[in-house]
DNA sequence: CCCCCCCC
């Protein structure tokens, strides 16, 4: 209460203390619970023409802010809400910690509340959209720069209006290892949702996206309940994908985005290009994955056979030429229906299909269930 | 945390 005493004592005499003190408190029920009875305060003094009440820092710019900006204050929008979490404290309190992710015109930056602010999270009265004025300091954290909100700070909702930029990158600066990932990409393919046990015997769901942009394409996993925007998404919809992570997968080494429980995904308006790039077929070499355009230069037949597991699927070749060179491919169940519509000489793309040494050690190309095949 | 490069 002493610094609201002296924000009051800056006021000069222009207003009774107990107004002061009213119009303080009606100020905290206007802003219902969002913002700390000092904010108000100087808020009160403010509209008394009074501005020079102490924290009257410059709003810092989001892009401007380095590990060693010690205490800023900005003004920055809700992108992300991620869930309060509680620990225990060594004096037996119960800490409160909630983390968001909060722009304004120039970036982002992951914004850590602590006890009183974390419960604003955890009763659900920060939404995405609202706009704040925050002071707080910053410090590196677990995944990067961060703007703590501590008992001293201030969180309090404003109606400046903010245009936020999410920093977008590009898919080919994604590496392995890589977090808080933002993006807008094209859709390229979507999966079925699959359901899976997990190590503690409940059931997980995870689904897959496959992505592009200007500058290349990846392969997105869904966690849980966001597999269910799968759903809601069709080929060529753009998307925005707030907080993802890269990981290598254990399978092929390529590097994929995760969007978990900490991650958003949303379709957007805005278009956002992709152009696939089809490689020459005398280019292709094993252990890498093509998409290659050319005609069809030979037709096999279906045949059926058994798998290992004891399971039945079915494949069927067709040879693809381009001025290059002509490639065999292999093509795995339902795509190896697809040699009743094709002709010799019908145009076909072939997209995303794995190359091998085969047949006679020759290169071939396999076109399983993340093979996408168009024929015009 | 899942899946996947399997034929003759």
């Amino acid at each position: 209460m002493d610094e609201i005493n002296d924000i009051y004592e800056k006021l000069g005499g222009v207003i009774s203390k107990d107004d002061f003190t009213r119009k303080v408190e009606e100020k905290v029920e206007q802003m219902s619970g969002l913002c700390d009875t000092r904010t108000a305060a100087m808020l009160v003094a403010h509209d008394l023409g009074v501005s020079d009440t102490g924290g009257e820092q410059q709003i810092q710019r989001i892009s401007e802010i380095t590990p060693n900006s010690g205490n800023v204050k900005l003004i920055a929008k809700v992108m992300t809400v991620y869930p309060a979490k509680e620990f225990n404290r060594n004096d037996g309190t119960v800490g409160r910690v909630a983390n968001l992710i909060v722009a304004d015109e120039t970036g982002s930056i992951r914004l850590t509340l602590w006890d009183d602010r974390a419960d604003l999270v955890k009763s659900g009265e920060i939404e995405i959209g609202q706009t704040f004025q925050i002071a707080g300091y910053v410090k590196e954290g677990y995944s990067g720069v961060e703007v703590n909100v501590g008992n001293n700070g201030v969180f309090c909702e404003s109606d400046e209006k903010v245009e936020a930029r999410i920093e977008s990158k590009q898919i080919k600066d994604i590496t392995n290892g890589m977090g808080d990932i933002n993006l807008r990409a094209r859709v390229l393919d979507i999966s079925d949702i699959r359901t899976f046990n997990k190590r503690d015997g409940s059931t997980g769901k995870v689904a897959n996206l496959l992505i592009g942009d200007e500058t290349g394409k990846i392969r997105v996993t869904l966690w849980d309940e966001l597999t269910d925007f799968t759903q809601q998404v069709e080929v060529d919809d753009s998307v925005e994908i707030i907080n993802a992570y890269a990981r290598e997968n254990n399978f092929n080494q390529q590097v994929e985005m995760q969007v978990g429980n900490r991650g958003t995904i949303k379709k957007i308006e805005e278009e956002v290009e992709f152009k696939e790039s089809f490689t020459p077929i005398s280019d292709i070499i094993p252990g890498e994955s093509y998409s290659i355009s050319g005609q069809v230069s030979g037709l096999g037949e279906i045949r059926e056979f058994n798998r290992d597991d004891g399971t039945v699927n079915m494949v069927s070749n067709i040879y693809v030429s381009d001025d290059t060179g002509r490639i065999r491919i292999a093509l795995w169940g339902d795509h190896a229906l697809l040699v009743d519509e094709l002709d010799i000489d019908t145009n076909i793309d072939i997209i995303d299909a794995y190359s091998k040494s085969g047949f006679n050690d020759e290169i071939e190309l396999s076109a399983g269930n993340r093979t996408r095949i168009n024929i015009h």
